[in-house]
DNA sequence: TTGAAAGCGCTACCAG
DNA sequence: CTGGTAGCGCTTTCAA
């Protein structure tokens, strides 16, 4: 055969018309069953592989599919836990409604703009980007139905994250009132770029992650409200990585005098510290406490002190939320419960330390 | 304005043709510069957000897209971390060529063929699924180029995949090696049913899931060979998950004489086992000997003696191959190696247990 | 129950 | 460098 079938080509191949070949697949009950039987056969002998998805989504104007916009770059998002588990959640309740999801690339160099204008999307979820970068740009410039998660924090639209900056002032008053004193920090990424050491005040004023930013500042309030000067804090910027935080943990356990605890913006980049306090030969929490942020599922085994955030639910809420505008609700703004979990990675500096 | 802005619309309001409009977005050095931006301009005024893309795929023929059928349900594939190694490599690939990634929902209940007939897509990768699906069934249908990964075995279609038999007949060499002889198998799941318990020869014989199939065939191969009787050796099939790992692992344990030995078909399910044993105060691997499959992060943290295989690789080829035929090229098959890593979970059995 | 006609919004080609 | 024309393959009234 010259070209590919087409509906045309079986309702000429039965002498019928292109209407009915259609209501054979979209309409059984407009047709006789027996009619329908022998189109469907035609069909099949032809290897027609049915209507063409992208012609109906031209003429119907509805794709079922949800566009994500996923962290800086797809391959990041998926090497962090958190993010993982957030996407189950908007999954799970997705696929419920036989909705697909469209994982929009951030191509490197390219205009990652264009990826974003064509996604063929009934709507957009932006999850966790830096304000102003291209592609929230061009997303919130095509006029869809739009949820946008944790950051970046544009006014009027519909958005569903955590209070952030309370839960690491929990974090900083927990590990304050065991008595600790000389504290790190260990930050996500502040900027999209590719900066990876010590944040100073400068650095800290750039802050163009939103999530990052806020966290930042709950540490810093903390630890200003017990009087500590935040300028002579050690803290270092990494990705969200194992291995940059075993990195992280290194630098500001060298340091002397060495710091009694270290507070992490993250799960992953807590779990690198605990091993570079192994490392040293350090206990935990009597040489050095280490708390994180997130509560993936490494962190229970671990033992570590962190935030627990509802990864999932926050997923299932974002799908919703989206569906609700998709219907012509308004949007919503949803901030989810967090909670201190406190295992054995904290507890009081020894002076007999390790 | 009554309706959405088309090309059409921004020609009209400039009296220029539709054409320069769609050449003032796709060639721009088909214009002139000052004409371009004027086009621009008055598009930007009339919130025209660029042409539509799914009228562009239906003309161009090409979207840009990849579908991805992952395992059975999408929500479980987020939850095995191996699935999601291998989302990341090719997510990595993928995004490189600026392609995106279209996740197909498995919609419980209802036609999930269907959600594959409506995916707009140049290319499907199909990962993990079960012979017989629907879902496979209409995606091999659709003639398009396509990747299957692990399973189903379908002959003339490009495969990625590792060779899982030969895997599992080390891990039981392995452990056979260290003096073992009672052995307990913990298995995923083998058909796409929602079967939990012990494993007889019935349902062994039954198995659609390829990978399962193999791995137990290499368990079976492997104490067959020490002269150990298959059918009383104890089997539980459980979903990839810690906690049924840990119900799995409570009940290989509970039987008597107690098996000194868990191999497990994944590291969740070994993870799960793992747990048991301390709930039971076992040692490991004094009291019990614990294997898993496939090294995930969380393997390494556990010391949990496992087969490492290379879950980016997998995606990052899968993206590749996918790629090679929508070129023209032939479709391939590549196994990828394997490796047992041998840690702390496993040890000679001892008479004074626990 | 079936068929004819009218586009959905765009891009590719070719002429000017 | 710009414009006209011809569909891409389908769904959806509406009339027969």
């Amino acid at each position: 055969m010259a070209r590919r079938a087409t509906l045309q080509t079986i309702a000429d191949a039965l002498g019928v018309s292109r209407s009915t070949v259609s209501n054979a697949y979209n309409r059984p009950d407009q047709l006789a069953p027996e009619l329908r039987a022998r189109i469907l056969a035609v069909a099949a002998e032809l290897g027609y592989p049915g209507p063409d998805p992208a012609a109906r989504r031209l003429r119907t104007g509805r794709s079922g599919v949800i566009g994500l916009l996923f962290t800086e770059a797809l391959s990041y998002a998926f090497a962090d836990p958190g993010a993982v588990g957030f996407l189950e959640g908007l999954a799970r309740e997705a696929e419920a409604g036989g909705t697909a999801l469209l994982l929009v690339p951030s191509p490197p160099e390219q205009d990652a703009a264009a990826a974003v204008r064509d996604a063929v999307v009934d709507g957009l979820c932006i999850y966790s980007m830096a304000d102003q970068q291209p592609a929230v740009i061009a997303a919130l410039e095509r006029g869809l139905p739009t949820v946008i998660v944790e950051e970046p924090d544009v006014p009027g639209h519909a958005f569903i994250g955590i209070d952030d900056r309370t839960a690491t002032r929990t974090v900083a008053d927990h590990v304050l009132g065991l008595g600790h004193r000389r504290i790190a920090i260990l930050t996500d990424r502040l900027v999209p770029d590719a900066y990876e050491g010590p944040v100073d005040a400068a650095r800290e004023a750039m802050a163009t992650f939103h999530i990052g930013r806020q966290r930042l500042a709950g540490f810093r309030e903390g630890l200003a409200a017990a009087g500590i000067d935040w300028a002579a804090v050690p803290k270092e910027e990494r990705p969200n990585e194992l291995a940059a935080g075993v990195d992280a943990g290194r630098a500001v356990l060298a340091r002397e005098p060495r710091p009694t605890a270290i507070l992490a913006a993250t799960d992953q980049l807590a779990l690198g510290a605990l091993q570079a306090a192994q490392e040293l030969g350090l206990r935990v929490p009597g040489g050095v406490s280490v708390t994180g942020f997130d509560d993936i599922p490494a962190a229970a085994l671990a033992d570590l002190t962190t935030v627990r955030q509802p990864l999932l639910e926050k997923g299932v809420q974002a799908a919703r939320m989206l569906a609700e505008l998709q219907a012509g609700g308004p949007p919503r703004r949803v901030r989810l419960p967090v909670e201190l979990v406190v295992r054995g990675s904290t507890g009081p500096p020894r002076a007999d330390a390790p």
